[in-house]
DNA sequence: CCTACCGATCGGTAGG
DNA sequence: CCTACCGATCGGTAGG
């Protein structure tokens, strides 16, 4: 957010991580995967076009194509986009034990609100299975990032004494993880059938002897 | 498949229930539903095209519309046909208490060997949350419908006195279902992280106070 | 950021 | 079941 130029060096290189130069290419980048975020989740990722997310930023489809090179390094974009957010709200500083999973069962209540982004996640996640899909490679580093890190906090947790008799900190990492991607799915189908985060927090405390 | 006439009768009105009509209708029907089926998992709805199913089924594109009046009711032709299928291999009639759960964890063993089964569900129903998706009212009655059925399964395990205290049916049904959901997606994405009946049969199990 | 344009592909219909 | 065709839409590029 320094150094502002009045002419972009290069912003269509950058898919994700870089920094947007200008500030009106700033704003504008940021509308695109706010937008896009929505598009992708509502439609999926070929089912999304760049004419309409373009449309709805007011800007032409050659116009986002000057933001990012193509439609699947604006996809990348968007997930990047996301989890940076994520990062930021939930400062990742507390990330040891029964933190990890306060922190999960935060991020389930506040999405509760947003209902985009869950659409995101479980839309281009279930794509994404497929090899060729482009955000293939995202998820399955994602899903071995978020899995490693409960595994760790129920090992922390099993040796304070703190989970059930026979606990094994992989499998219950993968049950907890499973749990919440399916939620959203019944979630996003009747908001009014599930409440996520009671849910989560329920499940998480027969798994632990501590109170969450 | 009986009272067969050389000509169909109106068999592109059939979208699922109907039986096809004619020997080799009937045969080229189903190889469209079984190629539809692959398709619709890897490619989602939108990313799956008629010309490419027609093309593996060595028919033209037009000549797939004869068999189902549109792309829409070719997906909904597959998920009753899969449905159909599941029925009829696990015969639905032992549909009491601890069965119920029985068979969800024989056909989570059963999938793990129909990788396409799989991909079909994951990906229709995320992409089906979105209301003006074609298949959006069929998941939503699946859903109640599989939800109600486990619901059921707990209240009748409860009043056995054979699950853990303080058990709610209701939303150990939700949990169940999500869980199967969630492991899914982790299968996909890597076959060899996760194994499916085994997390399942031990979830149910640490509901429950009999064995499975 | 834009207009203009490209080739490719889509679902569906006409008419046999 | 087929060929031929329709209008619509797609991602991306040229050239400013």
């Amino acid at each position: 957010m320094t150094g502002d130029t009045q002419h972009p060096i290069d912003p269509a290189s950058s898919t994700g991580t870089g920094t947007a130069v200008t500030r009106k290419g700033s704003k504008t980048r940021t509308l695109i995967l706010r937008t896009a975020m929505t598009q992708f989740g509502e439609q999926g990722y070929r089912g999304a076009s760049l004419r309409d997310i373009a449309a709805r930023c007011r800007i032409s489809h050659p116009g986002l194509l000057y933001h990012f090179p193509n439609k699947e390094a604006l996809l990348l974009a968007v997930l990047a986009h996301r989890d940076a957010v994520d990062r930021a709200e939930h400062s990742i500083a507390d990330d040891a034990g029964l933190d990890v999973f306060r922190r999960f069962v935060r991020s389930a209540a506040v999405n509760q609100g947003r209902r985009g982004i869950v659409e995101l996640f479980v839309v281009v996640s279930a794509e994404s299975t497929s090899v060729e899909h482009p955000a293939h490679q995202f998820f399955q580093l994602r899903y071995a990032r978020i899995v490693d890190e409960v595994t760790q906090a129920y090992t922390v947790a099993q040796a304070a004494g703190e989970t059930v008799d026979g606990l094994e900190p992989r499998v219950a990492a993968q049950q907890f993880i499973a749990l919440m991607d399916g939620l959203q799915i019944q979630w996003l189908l009747d908001t009014t059938a599930v409440d996520m985060p009671s849910v989560l927090r329920s499940h998480i405390e027969s798994t632990l002897t501590a109170t969450l």
